[in-house]
DNA sequence: GTTTGTTTCTTAATCGTTTTCGTACTTTAA
DNA sequence: TTAAAGTACGAAAACGATTAAGAAACAAAC
């Protein structure tokens, strides 16, 4: 390893003036300062992060927490969107990300402990169960927390724009000519849910569109089942919709399924729009009506906020960050004459 | 902070002795032992990471490499099924996992050079640009490495058993009945696609079938483009094939898309079949034949591998291990009378 | 000529661990 | 009784960095 020491006895000077020297200090002259740092790249110096760490009580290392019951949360689309998002940003910032766990030797630590025994200088809680109590001590703790699409009294909160996008969803819908939308939505316990649910209600409301009990219907985000059920009781009301809006793009298969099989066409006989715009959304004919969520954009914001509540922490605020979604114009709605 | 000292003035002993009582040091009486234990425990007591590894020069921390030029590396479905299988993995035995980068403070760094500034004891690549000469380094380098689905001459490397997998795949086709089989592969400079090309014909002549060259065509991974146009011009063929395998799932999709276009259903007029088993595979009607590829394991093993290597570096011998995919039998590919 | 100030560097302490070596005390063996 | 061996602990150095305080050299001011 090539220490300060090295580069001291190199240059025929301490540690102390080599590390001032490296640190742009001005106390020492800039002859002294242009040999040292040369000599340092020379031998190819990188300062020790654990010294250094330990010294001055700064990791440069942000916590990420990711978890889930499946333990597979790292595939889903929208999660890992917004883990590379959070990812590349801290990276430019000069800070590194690690994931936060509870192993510890051969007991467990809580998620909080692991962070202090990792001085992690940030936190940010991209995929867990908020109601878990461990979650809720990193939150209340003493480290500057993130959270994505949840919002917790002392933590900066990013959170994509649910309102706003279903808004806009169902606007565009209802200037296709549709007047008998349908929604089937998303798991009721969730903060997505209820906002997306709620801007659906306002925004129909807005438009005068009445909603009958039986077009709001509910199915699992992420899984095809329920969206298979649903959709065939919609459409085989005595007034079924010309439109369903999914939970997401992928209960949204589901449904498109249901309608193949039916016979029926896509946007033809029916039409349907799906929330997320995952990959698999545009590739589909035809291609899919949904709303994109910026992943890459909600990650780095999130990790912009925590630097900053991480290198500024009298001048930040704890606030809520809202993403806007963006509608993405498939063929999956079509127009018709109302 | 509470650190070895204050457990040290609590119990009325040296730090020396706390530590060593800690770590189940021999000399230390079982009494003293249990005493500091429990104080340690009481006050919460957690060691510091960043001095343990300054000493000892064990960080217990792992980089991960996962980079690609799009910068989404992480949303692919089989990338990050594997840096999940690798984090519970590593987790599970006690190491954290941060992801490697080349930024540091206001200047670059190699990749390298910054797993010896963070003291990383293993780096696992799970997703680079192997010709990149910074991965090269980072291979050739003193610390362990393993890599996924690449094969260098002194890292360990975990890879999905392409051979097997399309031998299994085309031997399931046959068994269908089909004697017209093409095949669609990816980009054929990768040794994922050298390996399933090979085994395709090695197994087509096995079978004792002829491969039309006007049945061999290329398109890429993770598209839909290319597939779609190979898919049109092989059922334009005067001599079409009976059955289509793509390079994945998700090319996979463009093929789909232009049969229905076409009119055709599937499996009665085509049968078609990928590779990869993504989660979307199995949504589709008819869900998809394909092979699943077991990330989670093929993440598993290499944290098993990589861990073995940096805690019995004598023992660890540098190898190639194999994980097999697994014959995902969906209905995309039917039965015929030949 | 003494004081004061500046510039540039060094000394030494410190962060929280681990670990080598030494010491005091107890037990066993001759 | 005394030497040897064993047990249980402490003192101090070390890992590689940062930093407060001090010192040497020289210039400027009275």
């Amino acid at each position: 390893m090539v220490s300060l020491k090295t580069i001291a006895e190199k240059c025929g000077v301490s540690t102390a003036t080599v590390s001032k020297a490296l640190n742009n200090q001005k106390d020492i002259s800039e002859e002294t300062k242009s040999r040292i740092k040369k000599t340092a790249e020379a031998l190819g110096y990188f300062p020790n992060a654990a010294a250094r760490a330990l010294k001055t009580n700064r990791s440069y290392n942000i916590g990420v927490l990711f978890e889930e019951e499946a333990g597979s949360g790292l595939t889903h689309e929208y999660f890992s969107g917004v883990l590379n998002g959070l990812k590349v940003q801290a990276e430019k910032q000069g800070y590194d990300i690690t994931f936060i766990n509870t192993c510890f030797e051969n007991r467990k630590m809580s998620y909080y402990e692991h962070c202090r025994y990792r001085n992690f200088e940030g936190v940010a809680i991209v995929c867990a169960d908020f109601n878990d109590p461990d979650v809720m001590e990193l939150m209340n703790g003493t480290i500057p927390v993130v959270t994505i699409d949840y919002v917790h009294h002392n933590c900066t909160a990013v959170c994509s724009n649910n309102i706003q996008g279903m808004e806009d969803l169902v606007k565009y819908i209802y200037g296709q000519g549709h007047r008998k939308i349908a929604y089937i939505h998303g798991q009721k316990a969730s903060y997505v849910t209820k906002d997306r649910l709620a801007s659906f209600y306002r925004t129909m409301d807005e438009l005068g569109l009445a909603v009958p009990d039986e077009y709001i219907r509910t199915a699992d985000y992420l899984e095809t089942k329920g969206a298979e059920i649903q959709t065939r009781e919609l459409l085989n009301l005595k007034n079924p919709p010309t439109c369903i809006i999914y939970p997401d793009d992928t209960s949204l298969i589901g449904g498109r399924n249901v309608i193949i099989e039916m016979g029926l066409r896509i946007p033809k006989d029916i039409s349907i729009a799906g929330y997320d715009g995952t990959r698999m959304s545009q590739l589909l004919h035809p291609r899919l009506t949904t709303i994109r969520q910026d992943t890459e954009l909600i990650g780095g914001e999130a990790a912009k906020r925590l630097i900053s509540s991480i290198e500024r922490p009298r001048t930040t605020l704890i606030e809520r960050v809202v993403i806007e979604g963006i509608l993405v114009q498939g063929q999956s709605v079509g127009r018709i004459n109302c």
